[in-house]
DNA sequence: CGAAATCTTGAACATGATCAAGCGCGGTGG
DNA sequence: CCACCGCGCTTGATCATGTTCAAGATTTCG
């Protein structure tokens, strides 16, 4: 048994090829230009589809690959001894996993797959080269690293600082946030998220989370069926948690 | 008046050359190749001061510089409209500041003088340079970025889903063993750290602070004096908060 | 159809927030 | 030199937010 087969997934070879890269098309991630797409093209050496509940990188594990999210949600996350879970940002198409463990040589969090997922699968050995070749890409994966520093900036004071309330409401409208710029939440569609997962990002209890979404639930703020979250008032939930999102546009992805 | 003054600082030109840098010379830090060292005291514009309690960064500003701390202790930190506010992470010598801003064009969070600072000023405009023609260096600004995530991850995990206790003894042995690292408190010098910082990273009140840390106190962990914190015991603090810190060596800097 | 998740709700409890007041020390000005 | 002032630390009392326990409803899936 491989290590891929360990974490319930499989991994192939490259079906989409960077060519025709679904993610490019969208007007939200930025364009590559012919080397740089030659390039990316080499540096990725598979595809790994991942179910949901599959882990996906663990702690402590040296993990020797890069990935990017093609397909699907995931999410990062720690624990503790005593099995006390935060989860500190969810993983959406276009997001870069694992930098951490390729950049530092060990994962200090794990990743598990929300949906089924679909992986590029990147060589770390080649990153040298990126970094010796390619200084747009390597501009890019910086500029990746500092927007999670900035999501997880806003996490951390919401955590910190924010009431049971508005804290949801922050999370909520920055998931579908999120996920509308990604496509993955078009036409009424919903967040695949279960009230456990956002008790475990919100650091509330399950119990507690139950009942601060109902309150949001009796605003007409969100709608919970078919064991997710839709999102109908994302402004209302940005007003009532007193949030206002920096736009992005052309943003850099690998 | 110019933009640096209002900050209470003072900007002037660089009195400690890169080549006698002082943090060179720690261990714990990487050294630099004489190419790159070129490199960076070109990179290096000048030296900024600012007195304790000095803006050095201010959200929502479009800064145009990049700094790394030669000197002192400062704080990022996060508002919300009301005033409550969150301490992200705090900055010691070695550390680099202003890379959001830099890359994204806009500050998220600002900066404030925790002691007396000095700062190295970088000019943002030869960060493409540095990307171009130095790629090691490149590679050092990612590890720096994806370092600062680390923390983040840390922190959340720690306000998420420790307790007050707990909470309390991972930050200050947190703390201690990153200014142990910088040489900044050597034979028993305190942590130069107010309660309502230590309440503003906790995400605790002050009050609930303080009663905390007379906890730790009592059982000897810790001594409160002079305005700062001694930490006696760090591993204690690390047993009581469940924490093994993944020890860093050969550290990269700019 | 039964089993396993997931969501829901009420009640008792605990952790931490808020309010209020006092203390101690260093700095300032008379 | 001393009195006063202000900041930061301390402490007790009361209050509120969120946790834990317990149990039932609902949905999904084999």
């Amino acid at each position: 048994m491989t290590a891929v087969e360990k974490r319930n997934g499989e991994l192939i070879a490259a079906r989409t090829r960077c060519e025709h890269c679904p993610l490019r098309q969208r007007e939200h991630f930025r364009d590559f230009d012919p080397d740089e797409l030659d390039f990316v093209s080499q540096f990725k050496t598979g595809e790994l589809t991942a179910d949901a509940g599959a882990s996906i990188l663990v702690e402590g594990a040296h993990s020797a690959h890069l990935f990017t999210v093609l397909a699907g949600w995931a999410f990062r996350y720690k624990i503790l001894e005593d099995g006390r879970r935060q989860i500190l940002n969810f993983v959406m198409p276009g997001d870069l996993i694992g930098l951490q463990g390729s950049l530092m040589g060990e994962m200090q969090h794990s990743v598990e797959a929300l949906t089924a997922v679909t992986l590029c699968v990147f060589e770390r050995g080649r990153l040298r080269t990126l970094f010796e070749k390619y200084p747009d890409l390597a501009y890019d994966l910086t500029w990746i690293a500092a927007r999670e520093e900035r999501i997880l900036d806003e996490h951390l004071l919401s955590i910190g600082r924010r009431s049971a309330l508005e804290r949801a409401g922050y999370l909520l409208a920055f998931l579908n946030r999120r996920a509308r710029a990604c496509g993955l939440v078009e036409h009424g569609k919903i967040l695949p998220i279960s009230q456990q997962h956002l008790a475990d990002t919100l650091g509330l209890s399950l119990v507690h989370t139950n009942k601060t979404l109902r309150k949001l639930a009796d605003r007409k703020l969100l709608h919970w069926r078919e064991r997710g979250c839709e999102v109908l008032d994302e402004d209302g939930l940005c007003e009532l948690a007193g949030w206002v999102d920096p736009v992005t546009r052309g943003r850099p992805f690998i």
